[in-house]
RNA sequence: GUGGGCGUAGUGUAGCGGUUAACACGUCAGGUUGUGGCCCUGAAGAUCGAGGGUUCGAUCCCCUCCGCUCACCCCA
């Protein structure tokens, strides 16, 4: 007999977990609105060939980790593997260059991701990230580092560090990948049987290949920074500048120039850049992103340029919960009506709708157990007070009203709503 | 796709080649006449991941598979 669980690589958030989701989502909405971002949604599939042109052919993503279906009219779809592609598409199909530049948004959701789920990483993950789209100005870049920044720091998250770096553009990028081929192609005795087959392929990532010998060789290969052409020199060196602008504000803000720093989309262009904890190891990357300056255009929109990042609520909230940046209130019910009897529970039912109409929480407990069983429900609740109703009780008109926290006196009510709210608000 | 670790009640653990597999927490029910937290008692709940093998006999030993997990690749 089949006992379903959980696909590989995809969890359940449960009651008690969902208050720091609560938390973090909250204050991503929080921290984009106070940039001026607005929310945008878009569908969790696309056209699998917006993520094949967007995304790169060449990427891992592509080639191997997208969940791609063709539905019933015969169009090949895919569950979207990041967030970037679809706002892009989103702002051509909306016209959305024709509002003021840049366009800000943010977007919260589900990603899919077809790979072997390891600590901190899964099938489906929640992405919170921003896109800033239609403005090409160093500010812009980072405005949009400033928020992550500001964003990871609200959630009480610490010992994070910023790493970032210039990979160039279409206009001078060649040339480095060529410099760096050659280098490689010089040391092509000294690195990991991985680096060799993606040297061609792929140069930019045997920069990152974390083999302690392959590390070595890439300390000391040709670095981006040094092929920049000079517009792209002027946006790189405009960054760092107002990056030390923030420091006042964000004493805490280092940042790291990596050479090393490459990212695994094809679409980057000039500035990407990482936010990861300190003594990181693994899948720790917190959140990371880059300009995109090439990707409108390649999906079929007017030459714009864009810059925006993703970042891993998965890792944030498991951070948060190790850093104990957050406490989720132990708040239980206002009240527990305990009701004994058929005619009590038809007043308790009745009572509940008027309380709850009121604003109150209210939970009637379990019909047909015994007082002394209602009464510990009602503790387990962890409820403010327990509303007691028994013939006694709807013979006299009033209920038992019992604070279950402190030592307070139980007291006797009128049963009326009006009459339980405010002997349960006036305390 | 590659490699390591692990699979016993809802959760966390114990156990031994041999009668009814144990403990804690949790759940439910009780602890006299309608009142919680502590305490006490009881109950339900595990074909010991699945299949095969060794053995007189396996939860325990061996193999295969499945699953979980960690790491690589890659990424958030």
């Amino acid at each position: 007999m089949p006992s379903f669980r959980a696909p590989r690589g995809t969890y359940d958030i449960l009651p008690e977990e969902q208050p720091y989701w609560v938390f973090a989502l909250h204050k991503a909405a929080e921290t984009s609105a106070r940039f001026g971002y607005g929310r945008i949604d878009t569908p969790m599939f696309e056209a699998t060939d917006l993520f094949e042109r967007g995304v790169g052919d060449a990427t891992d993503i592509v080639q191997k980790e997208m969940y791609t279906f063709e539905d019933h009219g015969g169009d090949s779809l895919t569950l979207r593997p990041e967030g970037t592609a679809n706002v892009c598409r989103a702002y051509v199909e909306h016209g959305l260059h024709n509002q003021p530049q840049p366009v800000r948004m943010y977007y919260t959701g589900a990603i899919f991701r077809y790979e072997r789920p390891q600590a901190g990483r899964f099938r489906q993950h929640t992405q919170f990230g921003v896109e800033a789209i239609g403005d090409s100005s160093p500010q812009v870049d980072v405005e949009v580092i400033e928020l992550g920044w500001s964003f990871i720091r609200s959630l009480n998250i610490t010992g994070t560090q910023l790493r970032i770096n210039s990979i160039g553009d279409p206009e001078c990028r060649p040339a480095y990948l060529d410099a760096l081929r050659d280098y490689y192609r010089n040391h092509i005795d000294e690195v990991c049987d991985d680096d060799r087959q993606r040297l061609e392929r792929a140069p930019l990532r045997l920069l990152d290949c974390k083999k302690t010998r392959c590390q070595a060789i890439g300390n000391a290969a040709p670095r981006s920074t040094d092929f920049l052409c000079d517009a792209c020199e002027e946006h790189w060196m405009s960054v760092i500048t107002l990056l030390d602008g923030l420091k006042d504000t964000y004493p805490d803000l280092e940042y790291y120039a990596d050479h090393r720093l490459v990212r695994g989309l094809d679409y980057y262009t000039r500035t990407v850049f990482e936010i990861e904890p300190e003594n990181a190891a693994g899948q720790s990357t917190l959140l990371g992103g880059g300009r995109y300056d090439g990707l409108i255009e390649l999906i079929g929109g007017q030459p714009t340029s864009g810059i925006g990042f993703g970042s891993g609520l998965d890792r944030l909230v498991a951070q948060v919960k190790e850093q104990h940046g957050y406490e989720p209130p132990g708040s239980g019910p206002d009240v527990v009506i305990v009701h004994l009897g058929e005619d009590a529970g038809r007043r308790a039912s009745a009572l509940a709708a008027g309380l709850r109409d009121d604003g109150l929480t209210v939970i009637v407990a379990p019909a047909g157990r015994s007082m002394r069983a209602q009464m510990r429900y009602s503790n387990s609740m962890n409820a403010q007070y327990a509303l007691i109703i028994g013939d006694r009780e709807i013979e006299s008109g009033e209920g038992s009203l019992r604070p279950l926290q402190g030592d307070g006196e139980q007291l006797g009510v009128p049963l009326s709503v009006e009459a339980i709210a405010d002997a349960v608000r006036g305390s």
